[in-house]
DNA sequence: CTGAAAGCGCTTACAG
DNA sequence: CTGAAAGCGCTTACAG
């Protein structure tokens, strides 16, 4: 496809093919004269230097991957956006490697994918980013890789974890100050860090306990958030609050409240996580706790191909401290909600 | 980071690398035993092949990447769900490429990326799946390509068309035939082909004319359908029914609507584009037109690796009827809407 | 059915 | 500051 070679430019510019690689790799052993030789020459012919070639003679091949597992748009669609803005800006290109968290052979998955692929680094997302036997099974293998995630995994060289429990302690204070005292969560799958880290983190907010009715397990899927509201608003005493774990749990509870005519925040005040798009575009507008994926995702790249250079090998993790972010559902508690016709 | 490479494995079976390489790439022409050989040296080493190396000995990089530039997550995500599929099934890794559609230079850029990362074939997305030029160029480098979009553009080996004309002209019918005469439109941005194809089929439809008044451009997000029928809304006589050219600009209509008291479907039928998760999300759920995005990319994926493989050198471009899904934010107009408090 | 040799297009110590 | 040679780990005609 392609015929303009090393050696074209070598020959046309009159030097030799290491003089030209030189010049590619910004080496600083070249005259100034001789670079803009070289330069123009390449310049001339239009040649692009095969990333092939490279990859196969210095044993990078330029190539990073995003490991994931999420089918939500909004938050993969956030990561990779940052992901792959540092990467273009270093000349490095995104591979995108979709895993199954529920896989027991997951960490295998990936070294096979690795081996094969040659990536140069990996960025593992939640909730594979949860798995410790991947970073360990990677480390082995000499490739670097980082993890973004709810919780510190000692297995990664590098982690940025976002202070999930902080904020969602935060908010269940927030709530106990505007008078709730009814309060149901709709919690994550158990088995993800963060579905536990958000329920902790309420919990401790709003006081240390809370009635076994008022807590459901939801899948971050709006049909399991559906199922719960339908489940807590139908209960003798319904809450008159509801934090669900994510947005797209809290956009089905806000669904099903205006469906059985419960007015939000009026008779119920509603809480979401994670600060997506959707957050804004439902009626009324989510409180909801916001996570910067963008600028996250963008951060932990530039810190991986910081150690694919060999600039360091490991970072201390990081914990960022997410914000809340006051929407429209949520309100001072009433006196009695059953008054309200409920 | 590997030990392992094919002499290794050749040695150890005791046979040349060219039968090892054989085996690898299924050759028929390897003797039972002497391959029942090689694959259990393989397996016992725990070899895997260099892609890196075999890239560069045959031409083939086992890339393949999806160029794209829209900002809206769940078309993205559901595309690249379905082209990752097909990759993963075919040995094929995925690279993501965002561009900027505004871009004069944008076919000069995309070439620039193939020639550095020797994709072996490219996915274009929409809206930069309406340049000409960009296949053009890609035909001239040798380099195979498939288009999703809403024309067909002669320039590509390969189409997936879908047929936004002729649901918006169904849409348009169905409001007809429910009663409405006042019928809006917020529109695409005016420069996409996609915002043309599904305002010509919505006129169509609804028998060729729409006031001026009930004409808006929106840029496919939120605030702009939000501003629209805001617009739309304060008219004299506003429209019974919208049609938004994309689900997110629906969305906002349907929050607007809220916030004005304007009852959907009572007072304002209101229909969307896409069919994404957002329009089951919002209440009441989004009459709108459903793109098999998932199916369509696996699809165009799989036919662009038949290109690559060289079984074949292009394919007609084929057409894709989409389906108006009903929700429950349309329905009869209303004798006269004045009466009823707006 | 199997092998020895050349080559893909670069980079990398090693010299000069 | 610059060059000749070897090598990265495979595949590919060409023979046998």
């Amino acid at each position: 496809m392609l015929s303009v070679t090393i050696d074209d430019v070598a020959l046309a510019a009159g030097v030799s093919i290491r003089t030209v690689s030189r010049v590619l790799n910004e080496s600083p052993h070249v005259g100034a004269e001789t670079r803009k030789t070289v330069l123009e020459t390449i310049e001339r012919l239009g040649y692009s230097p095969s990333t092939r070639a490279r990859a196969l003679a210095s044993g990078r091949s330029f190539l990073i991957a995003m490991v994931q597992d999420d089918p939500n748009a909004h938050v993969i669609g956030a990561l990779q956006r940052g992901i792959v803005e540092a990467c273009s800006s270093h000349g490095y290109e995104l591979v995108v490697r979709p895993v199954h968290f529920a896989n027991p052979d997951i960490a295998s998955d990936i070294e096979n994918f690795v081996r094969r692929s040659r990536v140069d680094g990996l960025i593992v997302l939640p909730p594979t980013s949860e798995i410790a036997a991947i970073p360990e099974r990677l480390t082995r293998l000499g490739v670097p890789s980082v993890g973004i995630a709810s919780v510190s995994l000692p297995e990664y060289p590098c982690m940025l974890v976002s202070n999930e429990r902080g904020a969602t302690r935060a908010l269940g204070q927030h709530l106990l100050e505007l008078g709730h005292r009814r309060i149901a969560m709709i919690e994550g799958p158990a088995h993800f860090r963060s579905a536990q880290e958000r329920k902790a983190g309420f919990l401790e907010g709003i006081g240390g306990s809370m009635p076994e009715a008022y807590r459901r397990e939801g899948d971050y899927g709006f049909d399991s958030g559906a199922a719960a509201a339908e489940a807590l608003l139908s209960l003798d005493q319904p809450p008159t609050a509801i934090f669900a774990a994510n947005d797209i749990m809290a956009a089905a509870v806000a669904k099903i409240a205006r469906e059985r005519g419960v007015s939000v925040p009026g008779q119920l005040s509603l809480a979401g996580f994670d600060g997506s798009d959707i957050a804004s575009m439902i009626t009324p507008a989510l409180t909801t706790i916001r996570r910067p994926l963008v600028d996250m995702a963008q951060a932990v790249t530039e810190r991986l191909l910081d150690m694919i250079s060999g600039a360091r090998a490991s970072w201390p993790h990081e914990r960022i401290d997410l914000t809340l972010v006051h929407g429209k559902s949520v309100g001072p508690a009433m006196d009695d909600p059953r008054k309200n016709g409920r």
